[in-house]
DNA sequence: CCTGAGATTGAATCGCACT
DNA sequence: TAGTGCGATTCAATCTCAG
């Protein structure tokens, strides 16, 4: 956890939408509290207008390569802005997704690097039925990048692996999702029946984004909240979410949304554990209940080598002594090895796993 | 076209490999010269200490010199330096690829547009067979990104659509390609037997890139040429090229190789024709869609058993965890089970197979 | 010659708790 | 806080070799 001071759930305005400028409200909240951010940002920004040279002189609109320079640099300036304030707020293991096209995801990448901020993969939403290019000038643009970062490289960020594979069918989940855009009855009308938000994001998505990288009970900002497509997600995920969005329309319709959203049963909520969340058994604790002997023999998985068992748990093989895993590892000339899966012991003439012992005791535990 | 001097073609050293640092070699070019640019510079990978797999053999880290950079400043100092050499040879409509992944292809893509290059695409090459996370620590690298963009906004950049519709079985080609890395005969061997360059790209994504975005006859550079894939390409198509390469073990394995290459050779073409096999859908994917609710029952074809969905997609039945097919086996006995035929969930107080929804999504998928 | 089992490999920012 | 030791972790494709 580190050496910060911990943030009292109770001095956040949790499961609520905060009204105004995104940087402003940021810095209004207690410095390291968020467990995750989910940013959105808009990159069609209208600068132009508001633009002056250096010298204080107007921008000239004719003037196109200094319009152009001048507006990516108020972009950057924009970008590093909101990130500094939202690396602000993220706890130390916490973490950060941020979504965008080609336009600005370069742009924001790079001031995401300059931030501080630890890149663990980029992930590209491949959109199942994305509009197609109608003039034929370019690729049907298809996908949209996103980026998940921690708050430094020391964080010890969340990654549900476990929950994502059994998502996957059993293999590890990759950085290409595909998922379908938002339409249909998902897809938010204002009272004139038009799309409320014009990038509406799937609730898929956030599920996706949200199953990955917080537990239960996790505090979730978005800072860009729209219609609060994270919003929705969180608190059917049993998260808490916290939003900011400085236009009234979008607030209205995002709390209207916000009420009907039912979270999900409890026990639904919980997720494929890893192997690592599960209590550690040491290998002397076999021997002291008598499921295996001193003097015993156990043999390689593949039959190559022995090694006998010692009354204190440690083993005996040609030339090495110490730990299950350091005599595998040995005798295998391996960097390390998983004494318990590497082990067998003979029962009835046929090889049986230590680790089915290892499974008995922790059964026993529950 | 606009009012710049044609370079005569016997001015460029056509069809050769030049011999010096980039950006040297690119400033002693003609401007105004060049019609595509195709650039794979170093990704500066910033690995720490070796990397097992879960059988204990070491994965072969890319760990050359050229890949290592003091810091971001200095990375993107190199980076504006060939870039803007770069774009000085390029002909008003000429274009530029660069490839590269999450730890430098942020920089590139921002570098690039203040250097006034236009963005038309950002392309994604899913790889068919990427390298697995092996720690269950982030998700499975499997896709790099490539930017393709004009000299300017005014370019007129030239785009085979028709050609790329073409290959892609008449719909539109996406912004995401699927494509297998360079792997077997392909890859090129050094006279030890091992890769000759440790970052090969497969002739695929080459022809792809060839294919959509230049003309026969037109000439393509490539700064950080390695064993020479783009020139490779560009000669089996009917395009030159210039290669810019300073180590001299890949010039010299790059040479061997363009010298066998011969013109109109249609063995790159068949790797880009992907059999439409039925594709896979997983079963979390109709919880995270909302087509099923994480605490919704289902209930065995037989009526005998039920089980509650989770959010990751896994269920709940007495005493079993785990796929839909896993819990189906378990709660019948039965060493297997098809969980998509074996599930029901109820709608309007009918029994509806979950297979039915896989339907939908498939569909959607076509 | 074919077949199947086993080995090899790929642009990778790939622990963590406890002392 | 730095060092130590447990013990968790892989997918698709190609290549080799035995039978």
């Amino acid at each position: 956890m580190g050496k910060y001071t911990k943030v009292a759930r109770g001095a956040l305005p949790l499961d609520t939408i905060l009204d105004g400028d995104c940087i402003d409200m940021m810095n209004s909240l207690p410095e390291s509290s968020i467990d995750l951010i989910f940013a959105d940002p808009p990159y069609n920004l209208q600068l132009k207008g508001d633009l002056h040279r250096p010298d204080n002189s107007k921008v000239d609109a004719v003037d196109d390569a200094w319009d152009q320079f001048a507006s990516f640099a108020a972009y950057d300036k924009f970008t590093a802005n909101w990130l500094g304030a939202a690396r602000r707020l993220l706890k130390p293991n916490g973490a950060i997704w941020v979504i965008g096209s080609y336009h600005n995801i370069f742009r924001v990448g790079a001031a995401m690097q300059n931030a501080g901020f630890w890149m663990l993969n980029d992930v590209v939403w491949r959109k199942s039925n994305p509009m197609p290019n109608f003039r034929g000038k370019r690729l049907t643009n298809a996908h949209e990048t996103l980026i998940w970062a921690s708050k430094s490289e020391e964080s010890k960020y969340t990654f549900n692996y476990e929950a994502l594979k059994a998502l996957n069918e059993g293999v590890q989940m990759r950085s290409d999702w595909v998922l379908p855009i938002c339409t249909g009855h998902e897809r938010l009308k204002n009272e004139a029946g038009e799309k409320a938000h014009p990038t509406q994001k799937p609730e898929s998505l956030l599920h996706r984004v949200i199953v990955a990288t917080t537990r239960p009970g996790d505090v979730i900002l978005d800072p860009f909240f729209g219609t609060g497509t994270t919003g929705a997600v969180a608190k059917k995920l049993g998260r808490d979410f916290i939003g900011i969005e400085r236009e009234a329309s979008y607030r209205a319709v995002a709390e209207k949304r916000l009420k009907s959203v039912r979270k999900f049963d409890r026990s639904s909520l919980e997720v494929t554990q890893s192997k690592r969340a599960e209590p550690r058994v040491p290998f002397g604790q076999l021997v002291e209940r008598g499921m295996l002997n001193p003097g015993e023999e156990l043999w390689s998985l593949n039959g190559r080598h022995k090694a006998k068992i010692r009354a204190d748990g440690t083993l005996v093989g040609d030339d090495v002594k110490g730990s299950i895993h350091q005599v595998g590892a040995a005798l295998e000339g391996a960097p390390s090895c998983n004494g318990w899966t590497y082990w067998c012991f003979k029962r009835d003439g046929k090889n049986v796993s230590i680790d089915v012992l290892r499974q008995q005791i922790r059964a026993e535990m529950n």
